[in-house]
DNA sequence: GCTTGACTTAGAGTCCACTCCAAGTGATAT
DNA sequence: ATATCACTTGGAGTGGACTCTAAGTCAAGC
């Protein structure tokens, strides 16, 4: 698959996919002949992993290091390991602090709920008064 | 409450803090004669607002725009609201990419415990045998 | 009266993660 | 053969959110 139906397909401009594969984020894409990237499954799986572990945050230093020891072989397995469990902490750490936040603003919607409609009586009463 | 003070009370360095009054993040913080900042407990209350929605990533610029909103007083309830429900919808929004991201880690994580353990059985097969 | 230390400002610098640019190649369509 | 178009590269530029620097003020302690 050329870069630009990669692009379309998992919504990462090209630019983007190729600065992936400059800094080491995915492994070196399959080329053809002509040098021209033709992305294969593995390629894609990659590709998907890394978008997945992007939208959620994951530092793209962290997920070099991954790709890194995933390239060493296998002796590298229970390294990796430790850069997932680490990623996974800090990941379920920022979540708390977004369930702390979500939580926060929901608190402050419903005051502006109780404000804007006291403030609707008010003007009805003094239509009628 | 003095700047150095209000940095180690809430973990923000003073130029941050700084920062964040500068452009507008939290309303002009309480001066002394002098000039000096003594944050009072309204100010502080900002500080806190503002730093619990930055940890979840809430983005400067929306925060100014509420903070922008406040100042011009009770008619804007309503829009403030508004950038509360858009920030609030985000923040769903990423943590729904978390919980997603945090279920393909486990899995991989799971992955790398059985890979390795039947790895170690293997060895054990070696020393044994 | 001089040093120390916390504060002030405007503005420059840094880091991360892209994003864009210029110059060039190579296959296809007219 | 010439234009078009998607691709290539190395490197420069951008945006967001800080973070640091230089130059200066001010109050307290020796």
């Amino acid at each position: 698959m050329l870069i630009a139906e990669v692009s379309k397909t998992y919504d990462i401009s090209a630019d983007t996919l190729r600065y992936y594969e400059r800094v080491g984020l995915i492994p070196a894409v399959n080329r053809r002949d002509n040098g021209i990237r033709d992305y294969n499954e593995g390629d894609l799986n990659w590709v998907e992993f890394i978008k997945c572990m992007r939208s959620a945050g994951v530092q793209v230093e962290a997920l070099i290091d991954y790709v890194g020891l995933y390239q060493q072989g296998d002796d590298t397995a229970a390294a990796r390991k430790d850069i997932l469990i680490e990623q996974r902490a800090q990941l379920v750490e920022r979540m708390e602090d977004m369930q702390t936040t979500l939580e926060r603003l929901d608190y402050k919607i419903e005051n502006y709920d109780r404000i804007m409609s006291s403030s609707i009586d008010m003007s009805k009463c003094k239509n009628k008064g």
